[in-house]
RNA sequence: GGUGCGAUGGCGAAGUGGUAACGCUGCGGCCUGCAAAGCCGCCAUUCGUCGGUUCAAAUCCGACUCGCACCUCCA
């Protein structure tokens, strides 16, 4: 079961997947600071490490995924102020706003979505620890590790001690015994959140809380840490500073991290103009659409966005589902032998796209090719479907196929049912439709038999080629969102 | 200045030694009253440039050009 490879940024090269326990994967990813609603840019690890985690799933893993959130941190603060809230409210409320970008994208909940402000013994304790190592050293309330101390430091950014103090463009505190020293505790500032320590007053340091967290939930070495590419450096080399420091041993084993996203081609800053939160695009597109461009590119490569993009993505999507719709209608018309060389072939070449499919993701998540495996699939069910001689039950098995391996990436290919307010307006809609054709329906007639009678009737215009007639309901039809399509086994009808 | 990544057809994008997936667009054909959806076929002798290794390179090595990211809060 473990044929996956996966690219680790600690080597640079891909490696064979070997959990440290048989049959179980612990997985930890940084979410989001939340002090607002998220950005295209956190939307990118949001589906790929859910897309991992779907995959290992699949594969027969025992998956444990844990996304923590930032929720104390100077941008929350100042946010707050700036709004004249409370931090805490503030944050907890971006935090049910990121549940609702996350639904939207179709990520499956984490199994633990950790929280700084409700883990501070935990994280008090991992700072003491690291002073006891003398691995970390206070000064004045606050602490700082001691870079110095920790040989393996810039390891996973591979960049050396001096490399960093070259290209250093930030004030160095002068009391810091190195200039790559970082924080591990802030000593309090007046006005601003804060928490008893050893040290006094204060709160954590950025990194040292998915230290703390990792380490509570998936202990002292896990399988998969991932994140953005932006969060190498600093963020996760000063992670493995502190839990190697104190544990003296792997982290994690596998250090993922997903690339970045551009906005019409350039990086997305609020200077620029081109800071998109992720609900502004959820707004002129679906959630399945950009859960279908983000995997649509491996996740290490730089990924762009703009419409025209996301309307390709749309097509592609489209595409898939068409096949799955067209396949279901079929199913209840079709009547050929299971065993003939037709459907013999189809089920040799739905294992083959299987097998391409898991080849694809089996090799570093490739999201890409396998979304050409899931076209495949397509093409073939849609030549199948078309085949006079198909079978219900094989064409239900290529059917279920595609539409489970596409679920694996978290795409949903079936058609979503209606609510029933919107059926109602529908009827309505249609009820009025008759009316003008001059066909008198119970009104308690449903869609389905409104719509029959509807295509008997255009049918009937049809076969006495009044075309003009026919078009008018077909017309009428489309107004109303519903496309009409012909086929040799008689129309069929789907909502656009 | 340091570190790392990338450059593939009109567009997007896979592809780490054996002569270029997949999607969109375009063209031709089939199906259709017309559509829609779909099926079949065509569209890169070529993978930034120049060298090298090899029987064989988009794929390995070197140089160069261009682009991007990180080194500061950032997914």
């Amino acid at each position: 079961m473990s044929d996956i490879r996966i690219h680790n940024t600690l080597s640079g090269s891909k490696e064979p997947f070997i959990p440290l326990n048989p049959g179980k994967v612990g997985m930890y990813c940084c979410g989001p600071t939340t002090y607002n609603f998220i950005h295209v840019g956190n939307g990118r690890p949001l589906v790929v490490f859910d897309t991992i985690r779907r995959y290992f799933t699949y594969k027969g893993y025992d998956v444990t995924y844990v996304v923590n959130f930032t929720d104390v941190d100077d941008k929350i603060i100042k946010r707050a102020r700036e709004e004249g809230q409370e931090p805490q409210a503030l944050a907890d409320h971006y935090i049910q706003e990121y549940f609702k970008d996350a639904d939207a994208l179709g990520a499956l909940r984490a199994d633990v979505y950790p929280q700084v402000s409700t883990h501070m013994p935990e994280i008090i304790a991992f700072v003491a620890a690291l002073i006891q190592e003398g691995k970390a050293y206070e000064l004045e309330g606050d602490v700082y590790y001691a870079v110095e101390k920790f040989a393996d430091y810039g390891k996973l950014s591979k960049r050396s001690r001096e490399d960093l103090l070259d290209g250093a463009r930030v004030d160095v505190d002068q009391r810091k015994k190195d200039a790559a020293d970082f924080a591990l505790w802030k000593k309090a500032k007046p006005g601003e959140p804060s928490w008893e320590s050893p040290w006094g007053l204060g709160r954590p340091g950025w990194h040292i809380e998915c230290s703390a967290m990792s380490h509570k939930y998936l202990g002292e070495s896990f399988d998969i840490h991932g994140g953005g590419a932006d969060l190498v450096f600093p963020h996760h080399e000063n992670e493995i500073a502190q839990s190697e420091g104190r544990f003296k041993r792997p982290m994690a084993k596998y250090w993922i991290h997903n690339g970045f996203i551009t906005i019409n081609q350039e990086k997305m800053s609020k200077s620029l103009g081109n800071f998109f939160l992720l609900r502004e695009i959820l707004e002129k597109f679906p959630g399945q659409v950009v859960r279908f461009y983000l995997l649509s590119v491996h996740y290490r490569s730089p990924l762009d966005f703009d419409d025209g993009k996301l309307q390709v993505a749309q097509k592609g999507l489209e595409r898939l589902k068409n096949a799955v719709r067209v396949a279901a209608s079929v199913l209840e018309t079709a009547a050929g032998d299971a065993d003939n060389q037709e459907s013999r072939l189809f089920l040799r070449e739905t294992e083959e796209g299987k097998k391409q499919f898991e080849e694809a993701m089996n090799d570093d998540f490739n999201t890409a090719l396998a979304i050409a495996a899931l076209f495949d699939l397509a093409r073939i069910l849609n030549s199948y479907a078309a085949d006079r001689q198909a079978a219900a039950a094989v064409l239900q098995k290529g059917l279920d196929q595609l539409v489970a391996l596409a679920g694996v990436l978290g795409l949903e290919l079936m058609a979503q049912e209606n609510s029933g307010q919107q059926d109602q307006e529908l009827n309505e809609a249609l009820a009025e439709l008759l009316h003008q054709l001059r066909q008198t329906e119970g009104a308690e007639a449903t869609v389905e038999e409104k719509m029959a009678a509807l295509l008997e009737l255009r049918q009937a215009y049809r076969k006495a080629k009044d075309f003009a007639g026919a078009d008018k309901i077909r017309d009428g039809l489309k107004n109303l969102g519903l496309v009409v399509e012909d086929t040799v086994a008689g129309p069929r009808w789907h909502k656009a």
